[in-house]
DNA sequence: ACATTAAGTGATT
DNA sequence: AATCACTTAATGT
């Protein structure tokens, strides 16, 4: 494991911040579409992603989600990381996208890493900011309401996560996750497949301009 | 062969 | 873009 951490985050942490991730931090495996994190939950562990990838959903009062963005290899969760002053409720899901390996630290270690190491500050910032921006893109593409963009950015979101360019997956799981109607999906999808970026099957989609 | 589920389509708001 | 109502196509039993 340590040469697992050596591998996926070397680039980043020292020897001896990796030495301690590794002896404070578990390691959980989920399988896809197992549930990580749900909006109510306590946050006492930091998530870092070894591989696989993780979707992040946002749910309104109805109980109808809406997909924010994927974690991969590398990230971690910004919910999380406002979250080290003190016992906060989760406001989001994580669900996984594909079968998942990634570390648990406990919150605890995450704020004394921040004052001893300084990679680790900056992976901290760094992640916050890049989390930070997601968000804001999200909230353009559902304010300026170009649905066919959204589709279109899901999908290659989608086929990037799961190093896959055909997408195993129904056209009412895609509304679900865009918070629209299936309909609309279809059509949008149509569209797309005859401007060519995609190829559409039954229970799955080729996409073909990444 | 029949039931179930996914996807396509026209019309309406 | 959402909803309805309906059709067509694929798949499972």
């Amino acid at each position: 494991m340590l040469q697992e951490l050596e591998d996926n985050y070397g680039y980043l942490f020292e020897k001896d911040l990796l030495k301690e991730i590794y002896t404070s931090g578990v390691i959980k495996e989920v399988s896809e579409g197992q549930k990580l994190i749900e909006i109510g939950d306590y946050i006492k562990f930091m998530p870092l992603l070894i591989n696989g990838a993780v979707k992040i959903l946002r749910e309104d009062e109805n109980g109808d989600e809406l997909a924010l963005y994927f974690l991969e290899r590398g990230d971690t969760c910004a919910m999380t990381l406002t979250c080290c002053m003190g016992d906060t409720k989760s406001e989001i899901r994580a669900v996984a996208e594909t079968d998942t390996r990634l570390i648990m630290i406990p919150v605890q270690k995450m704020s004394d890493w921040m004052s001893s190491y300084k990679s680790w500050q900056n992976f901290i910032l760094q992640s916050y900011q890049s989390r930070m921006k997601e968000i804001l893109e999200a909230i353009d593409t559902i304010a300026f309401l170009k649905m066919d963009e959204r589709l279109l950015k899901y999908l290659r979101d989608k086929a990037m996560v799961n190093k896959e360019d055909l997408l195993k997956t129904t056209h009412q799981n895609i509304a679900y996750d865009l918070h629209t109607s299936r309909v609309v999906v279809s059509r949008l999808l149509k569209k797309l497949e005859n401007e060519n970026k995609i190829k559409l099957y039954r229970n799955s989609i080729k996409v073909i301009d990444l």
